[in-house]
DNA sequence: CCAAAACCATGTTATTAAGCACAAAGGTAC
DNA sequence: GTACCTTTGTGCTTAATAACATGGTTTTGG
């Protein structure tokens, strides 16, 4: 599967990549920020478009411009996990250039995306040069790290109630609700669904069928409104 | 449990500091060692003994001069799970500080152990003045980062024995093997094999006498010796 | 619009792993 | 040495989850 895409290097105001990549652009000078102004590409993906693959080498760091993006990994027997997702605004790709590996995951769109692109080889000229990015980058890997160690513990150890539990309430965290404030603003399949839980699709649709009968959650198709936020917690907690 | 350490505050060579921590010391300056040999500290831990808790401050980092350690969690019922395993000149602990987090995991020693403590703003002041330091940790970070990840899907997605396989892959290449070249150099309780390998104690103990029984393994007590470790690997690999 | 494909739902069965009970072996303290 | 506690080993039972089968429904692409 080829696909084209908008490949972009427009002259951006400085302003609009300011705005784009705050935590990047404002502990830069001048003279870095024109390094990286230079150097900055836009980006845009489908809808379930593959934005990189298991095994490929890291080129560009990648912040998520708008869309939501999964990071996953394709398992034993055909079975794919879901590691994280990226919202507005975070960084991702970066990591395996780092390690100075290729990617051991892959990433795709959940929904059209934009994104904007930066050459790994000038943000490590950047972190070079400038301290505090190199800090940003730290508290940044940090905190993943932490969250991929509790979350290798509750995929573990919870039962698959628990899993769901957790997952619906880990999509309403981070990308948030409609406009009633309980609608999830994700609209995942329940394979998706299922891989971000680690269980399989039917356990999925069985569970979520469950929740809805426990009058939990209501669901319409892929719309999933969250009723009863505190039992679910509840849930989520003693696995 | 309260025990006492030897905390010794000991004029080390510059020689013997330099040995003990080469990654940390080797891009410092002679103004940037001096303050780190003064802020060097010894302390030894008991075999079992706890290094620190989940929920606790971190501090210090910490660089593993000799012994064994397990990073580990204790989730749902009393079960714990091993995120890690530390080996000799491998350094922990500080992930939390640079997330500005209390330790969402907690440490104790396998064997007794050896190692030495460096205050955490001291570190971050090096890293701050010191760029090829700030890689250090960048890449370090990384690399747990990926591990991290793939042992997600390894430890939710294979089957018992595929879990078990892996774990004393896993131990004979991280802490080796005796004179003998097949007996692991660790000695753990079933227990912790169960803990490692996300499993019940029952299981762990079950599965090692399976693979003792298909000849794969000798198991003498806590002593095991990898007898047929492409047939383990291939275990491993299918699940 | 229609056909094909993908997705969702539900029931049934099979497999896997956990839980429990108990006995034997090994270590440790006194 | 003896008593006690921890660890290891075994068998059996039960619970949890995956696998499979089938039918309905929605979405997609021409």
């Amino acid at each position: 599967m080829v696909l084209e895409h908008f490949m972009v290097k427009k002259e951006l105001t400085e302003a609009e990549i300011a705005e784009s990549i705050p935590d990047l652009w404002q502990p830069l000078t001048q003279q870095q920020r024109e390094l990286l102004a230079q150097n900055f590409t836009i980006q845009k993906y489908k809808k379930n478009e593959t934005i990189y693959c298991e095994g490929e080498t890291p080129e560009n760091l990648m912040c998520l411009l708008n869309g939501k993006v999964k990071i996953y990994k394709d398992g034993v027997g055909g079975r794919s996990q879901i590691i994280r997702v990226i919202k507005d605004k975070e960084y991702f790709a970066y990591r395996a250039y780092f390690a100075e590996e290729n990617f051991v995951t892959a990433a795709a769109a959940f929904e059209p995306c934009t994104m904007c692109l930066i050459p790994m080889p000038v943000i490590v000229q950047l972190i070079m040069e400038n301290t505090e990015l190199a800090m940003f980058f730290i508290k940044q890997l940090s905190k993943d790290l932490g969250i991929s160690d509790e979350r290798t513990v509750n995929l573990t150890q919870k039962h698959i109630r628990g899993r769901l539990a957790e997952s619906l309430l880990f999509l309403k965290d981070t990308y948030g609700v409609e406009e009633d404030q309980c609608t999830l603003s994700i609209y995942l399949s329940r394979e998706d669904l299922a891989n971000l839980s680690n269980m399989t699709t039917s356990n999925a649709i069985r569970t979520l069928s469950n929740f809805a009968a426990e009058k939990l959650i209501i669901i319409d198709g892929r719309k999933i409104k969250l009723i009863d936020e505190e039992k679910l917690k509840k849930i989520s907690k003693i696995g």
